[in-house]
DNA sequence: CATAAAACAGGCAGATTAGCCGGTTATTCG
DNA sequence: CGAATAACCGGCTAATCTGCCTGTTTTATG
């Protein structure tokens, strides 16, 4: 399984073009690194307080930056939205990588579907999924975040179908079916995380086994 | 199957203490008039502008009141939004058994889970589960929503359950099976209301159909 | 009919936010 | 070294929202 080359793959056809190669020069990587640190402050306000609650005084104030170091980075607000967005797919791509190849080393390669639904279910659980949630909800009604969210859900979604096929020759005939249990376990592990406040975590292992059988019967037809 | 008394007894349980009992005074009956306008006017603005586009003004503009009769009605936004959110989880229940009890007239005792299954991804694209899904997202980062939501929430978790068992008195010995499925035909079809932007109708149909699978699976062992 | 009470109307102040702008410091390059 | 450029600073305005407040109209009651 060639993980460093998958790796390599999603994350450059998902990079923001801001990080596109690293800049030498120091002005250039202050700024990157301000920025940076921006959008990392928007991702605490989206998780903590909402899309309602990513406000250009609450960015600067937890980056420690001044509202005019905003402006200069970010001229407008949905400036800065569409940068969140991108930052966080970039991350969202990012994480579960890390964590999927780092589960795949320790075990072996069989069970892969398995590895990779419970490296799924993991990522949703990340604080990058909850502002990802924020975004796509608050997407449905704002038409500005729409129209920066929508393309970056779609390019996503591409490149995580074209890397499904991809990395997983051995099943390149069958691979109808591994999209059909991928979005199967993306729309369930995203239902489970919004009613699990209600539901509690015995009936959202239940439901987690169940989706797991449901997957695996996918590959045995 | 006594739907009637299913429909009485569901509703009972969720319907909020303002609409306890039909006044017979013109200006109880007037109040509760302009009250209802009100809640509706807010779910109007919770589909189109999200949580953050509940706002007193916006809703008295919708409502066609003036600002004075908001105040009169709900002292402060969150009285609103308290109101909103019992409105909300009401009103879910009956569009369900309205239509999950008109789709079982029409057709047999037969398939009765396959039945509720559909009926509740038809209730799911409702304007009523858009505002709840709303609220749902909002309580997440929201202490005083919140504070109003998970009761609710919770409540009509219990109804459900409850009424689930009592209704369904020739599956008593598995209600167990019953639940798991329940939870998770909820988990899956929020999911796909979540995703269905990216994901595209046929894919929505294709995870539909093998929920429907997993679900009936339940039952044969 | 008179008085009380409820429903309704709309103006005002305080707080918050987005966007904008002139000024300041630090870095780069000729 | 000096000019140009990039990064950064913080105050100002207009708009919006919430909560509160004083009146006005309509309905109920003795």
């Amino acid at each position: 399984m060639p993980g460093s080359t998958m790796q390599k793959r999603m994350l450059a056809a998902m990079r923001p073009t801001p990080l596109a190669d690293e800049p030498v020069r120091w002005q250039q990587r202050k700024s990157a690194q301000t920025r940076l640190k921006m959008l990392e402050a928007a991702v605490d306000c989206l998780v903590s307080g909402g899309y309602a609650g990513l406000t250009t005084a609450q960015v600067a104030e937890r980056a420690a930056v001044s509202r005019g170091a905003m402006h200069h980075h970010f001229a407008t607000r949905i400036d800065l939205v569409a940068a969140v967005v991108d930052h966080i797919f970039y991350q969202r791509i990012r994480l579960f990588l890390d964590d999927y190849l780092a589960a795949m080393a320790q075990r072996g390669d069989e069970e892969l579907i398995d590895l990779a639904t419970q490296a799924h279910w993991r990522s949703v659980q990340t604080r990058e999924y909850a502002a990802y949630l924020e975004l796509a909800v608050a997407a449905r009604t704002d038409p500005e975040l729409n129209a920066a969210f929508e393309p970056a859900a779609r390019r996503y979604d591409e490149v995580w179908t074209a890397e499904m096929i991809e990395s997983f020759p051995q099943w390149r005939d069958q691979w109808h079916a591994m999209k059909l249990g991928s979005d199967f376990a993306i729309a369930v592990h995203s239902g489970l995380l919004l009613h699990r406040p209600v539901f509690g975590q015995d009936r959202i292992d239940m439901v987690l086994k169940l989706s797991m059988q449901a997957i695996s019967a996918l590959y045995k037809s």
